[in-house]
DNA sequence: ATTACTATTTAGTAATACTAAGTATAGCGC
DNA sequence: GCGCTATACTTAGTATTACTAAATAGTAAT
């Protein structure tokens, strides 16, 4: 089932560093508790390439932080402008992507669509 | 934005063949016509491989068909009973998966939760 | 000094989809 | 018959994305 998740992790990633600067070790922690049973675990080297491709495509810039109290050295991300509006335009996408794809789930017999679609 | 497509194929072609026997043509062209836009254009060498997969996996069988009226010999495939059950599997997964996206969306600064939500 | 926790890096592999081409059948107009 | 179009399936090669697994390194407590 893990294959759902291909695509989305750099939307997501993105969230959560919008949330403000954030560096790759409490993303990790972080998308793992919030999700994990769903999404599956993420380890170190699922997270830190997405990192370095989203920062190659200019949508988060990186400021490195000496060796904190507990730990060594950190690299603290933020987005840039162009990835808010990045940001803003994966959303969109992803909630087009989902609503055609449940579309496609309501046309299953036995398959009811799902109750929000009928509200909106 | 393709990238979201990966790993939900499989389960729209499955949602297809649910609605009853169809050949690899006909789920092209129905799936080109439902949602390319969001999709993007699904091309033969993308859909075939799918569904030996699905074959392989026991999750479609396959039925010649001789040559129509026009056009080549078709093979229609159906949902096995396995298909059927991981098909509904594969749905409620989608949907928790959904569910959990958009958890990590709402906590994005500007961006409100999606209606549907608070609606559950 | 050994353990544990924090933090990052990377090599190799797997899974999934895309590109781009090819093969083959049938009907139609000429 | 011949080319054209539409139908229908196949496959080789590539790209993208994520996963596995291991390595490196700093800090602090025992």
């Amino acid at each position: 089932m893990r294959q759902f998740k291909k695509g989305s992790l750099e939307m997501i990633l993105l969230c959560l560093i919008a949330q403000g600067e954030t560096y790759g070790y409490e993303l990790l922690t972080r998308l793992n508790s919030g999700g994990a049973s769903v999404l599956g675990y993420a380890r170190e080297g699922t997270v830190y390439p997405i990192l370095y491709r989203l920062q190659d495509a200019g949508l988060i810039r990186c400021r490195m932080a000496p060796s904190a109290a507990n730990g060594g050295a950190k690299k603290y991300y933020a987005l840039t402008e162009r990835g808010r509006e990045t940001l803003g335009e994966l959303i969109a996408f992803w909630r087009a992507y989902a609503r055609c794809v449940e579309d496609f789930i309501g046309e299953v017999p036995g398959e009811e669509t799902a109750a929000w679609k009928s509200s909106i």
